[in-house]
DNA sequence: GTGAAAGCGCTAACAC
DNA sequence: GTGTTAGCGCTTTCAC
């Protein structure tokens, strides 16, 4: 029961062989180096009785390739990122590659030092999810020659796989508008956008699949209208009560703009009555388990999460990357 | 603008000096090689311009230590587990090692795999979360003489840290207690306890905590009080509506032992109406930012992540672990 | 069918 | 104050 670590080279002595043997054995190359069965099978018995673990480091040294694939999401404490998570780890494990996630908080700064940090691991590649400054971390890669994606958020200097936002937006408003029925005022007849933030090209996009989707309906819609009050769940909860109290109840259809306008939405609609909450229709851009606590049905734009990185594996692996962001369609998850 | 990637052999040729003297500059050790200040700055200078990345991998192989720190946890779509991840991160950070965490689903062959792949990276420690099978983590751990801390469920080979899940189950016990009211019938004039595995160490303790508190004010529990049915939300749910069923409405109190037993009990209890969530006092083992969509105050003992994984840290660092797991009071949340 | 030897990029002991 | 050198454990020609 030896108490140091085997290496090849205690393998080769014991297995009265030479290290390049041991090694071709062990990493699967025998058979193109045509080694007998025999010593084969004689050199991988012994290695499972020593408990011989290859080093990754030496190995990666060598070869100069790590098997380490890295990703930088925002935060681990959302529900969609920790889909991600999820995925990419099953994702890279059936590609033999280790995955490395590291946070960055939507902080530029530690976004790029933690890139940095990554390709000292020498990374063989890079997903960036949410990435506030997407262009600088692809810089960084650039210049030591990691390949890397973006996901959810796009950039200019790499290939970005993105949710289809537009078409998304505009499914979701379809069915609130087909879903929601008049209201007494003016102000409380119309559609209301709230959440999200009107630089980000998410927003953008889902702004506009609303405003194009609405607009043949009802005609042109006012800047009140759009309540882009940021990220926060609590600037959703103060955006909503406002617009609550100025048109004097809730309007016709309320279309979330991410989940935490949806977590922050909810905490000011709870306390609301029945009658008052079925009077409106709600939709969400994301998805979230726990919107059905809501007493009433709340549509949802469910991301593809798979879809998203399913394509970015795809340019990682050198598919054709136009300059344009491919878009992945999202899922409309009925309320009822 | 060298395209190629720069090593200190490199530098070391630009610079007019040697590779050794590079390395010492570039890691820090040039002070006690007494090395002039005027030389580390050319050479500084150079590493930046040349955008310079220390090979870690190489470094890694030459001194044994990776920098890197593995965790693995059962899942990222847990909101427990990404507050884990999320603090793991950080301190990890905070210490300079890099943390690579996988998720195993609970399944305990992939949980000995994953370890030994991070152990060929050559991690310089390890905290397991939520293992199945801590031991046979740690059977692998000690043969690699990696350092490794269990966390959240306790093992018999390694040093644990825990919640304190007696004094936590005892604490939110007698808070319902005090914030219940007496109900009409007998089976309805009683506390339940819902959800967890009996054969989970914590959830034994939960139970425990709970029996001790409840009896010297009601008497001995019945078994038919304790639900253990299991960590699945469906689970909870299709129980709970069974328990309504069974005892003719809500009882005087109920205790959830996870979070996951808290969203199935919501997803149930959300249809009530106000004044029959009002009459039952509510409390949850974790805590879970939704609770609050509840109609109804739900007290939940919330984990004290950081304190968890301060002593996961502590211990790792070699501070003298007993045998008995250090247990981590959480905190109660009160859900007026 | 197998072995010897060079070298991946770095660090640290030792030399001067 | 700085340079030389010997490996860390592995892979991969090349030689036989």
């Amino acid at each position: 029961m030896a108490t140091k670590k085997s290496t090849i080279y205690d393998l080769a002595t014991l297995a009265q062989t030479s290290p390049s043997t041991v090694s071709a054995i062990l990493n699967g190359t025998w058979q193109q180096r045509r080694i007998s069965a025999q010593t084969a099978l004689r050199v991988q018995a012994l290695a499972q009785k020593q408990k011989y673990s290859l080093n990754r480091q030496a190995s990666g040294l060598r070869t100069s390739r790590s098997g380490l694939i890295g990703m930088v999401i925002p935060t681990h404490e959302d529900y969609f990122f920790g889909m991600m998570s999820q995925s990419f780890d099953r994702m890279a494990r059936e590609r033999r590659q280790q995955p490395i996630v590291a946070s960055t908080l939507r902080d530029p700064a530690l976004e790029i030092e933690t890139v940095k940090t990554l390709i000292s691991y020498q990374i063989d590649s890079l997903v960036v999810t949410g990435a506030s400054d997407p262009d600088g971390v692809s810089r960084v890669c650039r210049h030591h020659h990691v390949m890397h994606v973006n996901v959810d958020l796009p950039g200019k200097r790499a290939p970005s796989v993105i949710s289809d936002n537009h078409w998304g937006a505009a499914q979701l408003t379809a069915t609130l508008i087909a879903r929601s029925r008049p209201q007494p005022t003016p102000a409380r007849d119309r559609l209301y956008f709230l959440g999200g933030v009107t630089a980000d090209h998410a927003t953008q996009r889902r702004i506009q699949g609303f405003v194009d989707t609405v607009t043949p309906v009802f005609g042109p819609v006012e800047a009140s209208q759009i309540q882009a009050c940021g990220y926060e769940a609590a600037a959703a909860e103060a955006e909503l009560r406002a617009l609550y109290a100025r048109i004097g109840g809730l309007p016709r259809a309320l279309l979330m703009a991410a989940s935490l306008s949806l977590e922050g939405a909810i905490r000011f609609l709870r306390v609301l009555p029945d009658e008052e909450l079925q009077a409106c229709a709600f939709g969400s851009y994301d998805w979230h388990p726990y919107a059905a606590f809501l007493r009433c049905p709340v549509h949802m734009m469910r991301q593809d999460v798979d879809g998203l990185l399913d394509a970015a594996f795809k340019l990682i692996g050198g598919a054709r990357g136009s300059s344009r962001p491919v878009e992945i369609r999202p899922q409309l998850m009925l309320g009822d």
